[in-house]
DNA sequence: TGCTGCGCCGATAAATGG
DNA sequence: CCATTTATCGGCGCAGCA
């Protein structure tokens, strides 16, 4: 998919940003930490999260204990022998939540994409009330009110985003793309606390943190955190293409968030989930969900934080495939 | 049965480090 | 400069609900 209509942004040294003297609407989508607790769903079997601290203290030495057992045919292989910095859903010690805070300064950069279309000339962090839009497509509301108050399209069938001109043919696909205008719904991340619109996209985030890299390189010991950093890696280092049709569907990779381990089914990961992490929260909250849908639908709160890592458990690996 | 929300995926931008 | 990492967001499948 083309993305013509995005534009560069000017880089900003991450390590020089500070969040306070920007005003509002420059910092973005970033978060801004209010406070950020993980839950309480420890496993007391697994190591401590001191190690973590020690592979996060700053971004290289992340880099560096990622790297040092991605390139370990030994860490790679089997989940249970990830270093325990793999590890989600630890009590975090005092270290791990003072290099925590410190990747707040340091690692946590903005990467706003901007989307053209003539958007407001500085874009407010607030969603601007609903203005006048083209007389043949049907005006979103306000993205902070209901997003999906927006009567049939017109005879052009259109939806026009009214923060950035942006128009939709189909209405879910308009109050899709307010999210990323709403500062509403934010999922956030208990290592770093910055905040997304997506489950699926903080999930992808904190494996930066646990050091999870389910995607492995078949020819090297290289391992990445998203496919297509694999299949970049495959095309340019190893000369291999992946022969798929244009938006074909890759074969579906359930990952244990827990350690990393991958299954090429489901039965197969749930398997691996009951026998290596029985107390892992995806289990939990399967079994909660289980409750919740025989109570009426109450969610427990325990698998509802947005800001937990663990909660992504709930609906990741399965997720679609569980549907 | 259609609508909607959620989650996943992929394309791609941008930052980073060697 | 290039490989890699990380993030953003549109598209879409699926399940739940009215």
């Amino acid at each position: 998919m083309p993305r013509a209509f995005l534009v560069k942004k000017p880089s900003v040294s991450p390590g020089k940003r500070s969040w306070s003297d920007l005003p509002d609407h420059e910092r973005g989508d970033i978060y801004i930490p209010v406070s950020v607790s993980p839950p309480v769903l420890w496993d007391e079997t697994e190591a401590s999260t001191a190690e973590v601290a020690l592979c996060l203290s700053t971004r290289k030495e992340h880099i560096r204990c990622t790297q040092k057992y991605t390139q370990d045919p030994h860490a790679v292989v089997s989940t249970a022998e990830l270093p325990s910095c793999t590890t989600l859903g630890q009590h975090p010690s005092p270290e791990t939540e003072r290099i925590r805070s410190s990747q707040n300064s340091s690692y946590v950069r903005s990467k706003i994409k901007v989307t053209t279309g003539d958007p407001p000339s500085e874009a407010p962090a607030t969603i601007p009330s609903m203005t006048t839009g083209p007389p043949d497509a049907v005006v979103s509301p306000c993205p902070t009110v209901s997003a999906g108050t927006s009567s049939a399209p017109t005879a052009g069938g259109s939806y026009v985003c009214q923060v950035c001109q942006k128009v939709f043919q189909f209405q879910r696909m308009l109050n899709r793309h307010l999210k990323c205008h709403s500062e509403q719904k934010r999922h956030l991340c208990t290592f770093c606390g910055k905040g997304f619109n997506d489950t699926f996209d903080l999930k992808r985030h904190v494996r930066t943190h646990t050091g999870v890299r389910p995607y492995k390189c078949t020819l090297c010991e290289k391992a990445f955190t998203q496919r297509c950093s694999l299949e970049s890696h495959l095309k340019k280092i190893h000369g291999v293409t992946q022969q798929y049709a244009y938006k074909e569907r890759r074969t579906k990779l359930y990952v244990c968030e827990e350690c990393g381990h991958t299954a090429s089914t489901q039965d197969a990961l749930l398997r691996h989930l009951h026998t290596q992490h029985p107390n892992s929260a995806f289990l939990r909250a399967k079994v909660a969900r289980r409750q919740s849908g025989a109570a009426g639908g109450v969610v427990l709160e325990e698998n509802s934080l947005p800001s937990s890592p663990l909660s992504l458990h709930s609906d990741d690996t399965v997720g679609s495939g569980e549907q």
